[in-house]
DNA sequence: ATACGGAATATCGCAACGCGATATCTTTTT
DNA sequence: AAAAAGATATCGCGTTGCGATATTCCGTAT
């Protein structure tokens, strides 16, 4: 009687795999960040402005919100919205019903930068995509 | 007659698939980083354990080589493996023919705490690794 | 054999980023 | 009106990776 718990075994395909994995997530999010300095953002910057761009139906772009999106603690991304305001990418906006809120919204001259970035993306995606898509296959369809 | 360059029109689906992938990338990752800690790593020690341990065949586990892998400058993989090697979970080992290279070798200790967190992972990928691949197919099947 | 150039690894001080602790402001509850 | 709860903001710090620089080692040419 053995026990029933971590009894996962663990192979050097195992480790390859996740090994590579994570090699070629790492070159695709260097990418970004080249994108993103390419036009003057700092990477975090732009993942901020790509959450509040892309926030689904129905999530408010409050600090809270694009915290949780982002993986900060929401002072993190309140200092994160200071230097993109300064900048004159986004802009606060206090919500009337519940003034303790503040909405987030991207400006006209954020939404032209993050396009560019968007759009190299997109191109970079062609070749990266299916690279990232079959190691995570790999590692995924891995039996047992 | 318009500039032939950045004529990649953006949708705001593009913004928000990104946006997605992002999204559950960064959750996929800090699960690892969680996995890692909860055995007394951190998260870039994890990282160096595992590309050394899932390197390619006729990779050598060099400092340069690591760097490369993991995305680092080689100066900041060798304070990596001081602390590394300080723990005793790996060690130096001089190159008898190039004495200026340094092999990288896990140890036993270093091997069985890797072993630890690559099977929480293999777990966690059970249900994080379908939501990336649906993430990233969104992303990459994308029309236009 | 010695000197030189290039490559791999190591050392030092610094700047950026995110965090914990704490404060302020707003809304709800009693 | 006071207290509790939630959202946002401020302050100082620790960690991490980096640039600049140094050291060690190897191959080659003289």
């Amino acid at each position: 009687m053995t026990k029933p718990t971590n009894k996962v075994d663990v192979t050097l395909g195992d480790y390859r795999a996740l090994a590579e994995f994570r090699y070629e997530l790492r070159r695709y999010l260097a990418l970004s960040d080249h994108a993103a300095r390419s036009v003057g953002l700092h990477p975090g910057q732009y993942r901020l402005l790509l959450m509040l761009k892309g926030l689904p139906d129905g999530i408010e772009p409050t600090i809270g919100n694009l915290a949780e999106r982002l993986g900060l603690r929401h002072h993190s991304t309140v200092e994160l919205v200071d230097r993109l305001e300064k900048r004159g990418l986004i802009h606060r906006e206090r919500n009337e019903r519940h003034r303790s809120f503040v909405f987030v919204r991207i400006s006209p001259k954020g939404e032209s930068i993050l396009r560019r970035v968007v759009a190299s993306r997109k191109v970079d995606l062609k070749k990266a995509g299916p690279i990232l898509v079959k190691a995570l296959n790999t590692l995924t369809t891995r039996r047992s």
